[in-house]
DNA sequence: GGCAATTAGTTTCATATGAAACTATCTCCT
DNA sequence: AGGAGATAGTTTCATATGAAACTAATTGCC
């Protein structure tokens, strides 16, 4: 027996997982964002890049590329305006001169003392949302969302 | 006694979770603009417009931007394209001369038959890396963390 | 050694984006 | 009625973005 209704999808947004994470990323992103991009002049590429020299200085752009999960030419543009206000230092690899190793400067040392502690405040107070059980089960979701969504 | 590490921050990217919810739902989103993009050669804003206008028609573009979390700009621009290659339809108000009702085309709707089986098979393919408990983990965590961000 | 194929990073170019200004319509108040 | 806001949606403009072409340096192969 037919039924007409059958091939009747209904895909509502609100409930849909993919637009739900992207909606909240967003969120979460421009709310970290408004913390430092205007007192410091800074752009999210640009900031990104701080974080992860903070962390490990002497990375090339491609390293920190795929540390950041930013292409190629973003890193290449963040850089060079991080260069230019004296806030990396880039030197050419001594072993292979196509190679650029990247470092803060005091400068960028100082953004990245100021701004890690305040965007870790951030995530602190996002998660307060959730009780401890919650902010477990999130990070192995998460894991295991990201591991499935590399191969789908 | 002072301490010369006190201040030492570390904020290590692959643990942060603002960071890794940006890069996941990325991810996601590409992985599905895949399978209509090219095909159909549909933006993702066309597409979100699409979606909802499949499910509420007579939407104006208002309600669309509230519904799709995007900037009115936006949504002007998707539906201005998806008016010309005839995929919406756009009346103007009986009561209001300023809002367009809008409504997808026999066209719009083909592409949404087509289109949103796809997205939802591919949601399901995404969370078929979790278990039943962890979608409902999933779920209530994304609500809380969504409104904790609305007032943080 | 020297030339083809790789790789790191930059630049170009065409398109996407959002804030702010704008147009058209409507609502409220007197 | 009519003029001061308010509201829906569009356009403009300056900037951001990414794919593809490019440059420079390195490696591998004969």
């Amino acid at each position: 027996m037919p039924n007409d209704t059958a091939d009747i999808v209904d895909l509502d947004l609100a409930h849909f997982v993919p637009y739900r994470l992207s909606v909240l990323s967003n969120r979460v992103s421009s709310a970290i964002a408004r913390t430092y991009s205007e007192r410091f002049d800074l752009t999210i590429p640009e900031w990104r890049c701080i974080a992860v020299l903070g962390g490990a200085p002497g990375l090339s752009a491609g390293d920190v590329a795929l540390r950041t999960a930013m292409d190629k030419v973003q890193v290449s543009r963040a850089v060079a305006r991080l260069v230019e206000n004296k806030r990396v230092q880039r030197t050419v690899d001594v072993d292979d001169g196509r190679v650029a190793r990247l470092s803060l400067t005091a400068k960028g040392r100082a953004i990245y003392d100021d701004v890690a502690p305040l965007a870790l405040e951030l995530e602190a107070k996002l998660l307060e949302a959730l009780s401890p059980a919650e902010r477990g089960s999130l990070d192995k979701i998460m894991a295991k969302l990201n591991a499935q969504a590399g191969h789908l």
